[in-house]
DNA sequence: CTAGAATGCCGAACACTGTTCGATAAATAA
DNA sequence: TTATTTATCGAACAGTGTTCGGCATTCTAG
């Protein structure tokens, strides 16, 4: 545990209290239309005065993202460890396209940056929804709720999962916007369909 | 058949090279860095000329997006009809993700703006590559390649099918870009477990 | 407690951006 | 030929992200 002094503090402060100014501009305007300009003027900054706490826009968004990747993740936490491992995964499926649906600016801010980041840096934190999927697919692998085709494994396994619900989340929020109809079935269907082709 | 005056014809022509010089610098730098100034440099126009061909950036992005949409329209035709339907939609979605895999630009465009357009407008055309997968998936319920869960219908199907597909293009895009892998092999794999929980 | 350094912050400027307006030249229609 | 539509541009507007120089404030060493 790192010990701040009171500047590091108020740093961070200063810091969190102009990326929930740019939060709520993106929930309000959309990601793409973020201005750094009204981000200053909300949060009671020049705009020259935010570039003592990020380094760029792009930085600004990543430290958002960043924080959408951890809301999430809280989320899917919550989904019981003790449910059997078939249904455990559909739960994290379903977690997962819900808070898609219910924040989609949030989803898409996310989604958008991901691309960038993740291919230099850090190899996608060990605690991550990733992983909780991967580690109930091995679980459901183990108590043979889940049959291996020949050839794959546990990763295999959790990218087409993935494949499907982050498709299903975007599908949803783009394509599908305002169609009427009763998703949270067809979803479950589809996952359960997958599931199904795994034993 | 709508005749055309040689002035819409010239008119047509600016408007496709300038389309065309967009497209390239999409190519080059991503849409989201595109310039209207830059792709008015390029087509030898002021900036302000470019107003004559298209009312706004957004317009240009669209006409682009539709243009890529026949491409991939075009590219899914290759898909010769004579396959037992189970392997057309495999063949189908191989197609959709090679073309997102090798033109990510593009792709990312196209589905960048699908998620405003269709909303008001024009209930997605009936030759699109979205139907295409529908008819194969009629076809696959009608020679009982495909049985359908209790209470789903073809169109349910598709929509999970294009999730996957969808999906699994995204996720190759963005998470993973740089990863090593057999995805092909993979991504047949995802398809074919799909299409098994349907038997 | 004081001198120097680091930090916080701002105004002004730079080099862009998409878009509109008014004017001018060219092509078409009457 | 005249009138009208189309093509084109230069200049300007309002906005953007970012950098720089300078002034206060706050911390840190001596």
């Amino acid at each position: 545990m790192t010990t701040q002094s009171p500047r590091q503090k108020r740093h961070e402060k200063s810091q969190q209290s102009i990326l929930d100014v740019a939060a709520k501009l993106i929930g309000e305007h959309g990601y793409e239309n973020l201005s750094l300009r009204e981000v200053a003027r909300q949060a009671d900054y020049s705009p020259a005065a935010l570039y003592e706490y990020f380094k760029s826009k792009e930085d600004i968004l990543f430290a958002l993202s960043e924080q959408i990747g951890l809301q999430m993740l809280e989320l899917m936490n919550e989904a019981p460890a003790s449910l059997p491992p078939y249904e455990r995964i559909t739960q994290l499926g379903q977690i997962y396209i819900r808070f898609a649906i219910s924040h989609p600016e949030k989803f898409q801010l996310m989604n958008s940056l991901s691309s960038r980041r993740r291919s230099l840096a850090e190899p996608i934190s060990a605690t991550s929804p990733y992983n909780l999927v991967l580690d109930a697919v091995k679980a459901a692998i183990k108590s043979s709720d889940i049959k291996l085709p020949r050839g794959a494994h546990a990763e295999e396994i959790t990218y087409s999962l993935w494949a499907i619900i982050h498709g299903i989340s975007m599908l949803r929020l783009t394509y599908l916007r305002d169609f009427q109809a009763d998703f949270e079935k067809i979803d479950l269907m589809a996952l359960k369909t997958f599931l199904k082709g795994l034993q």
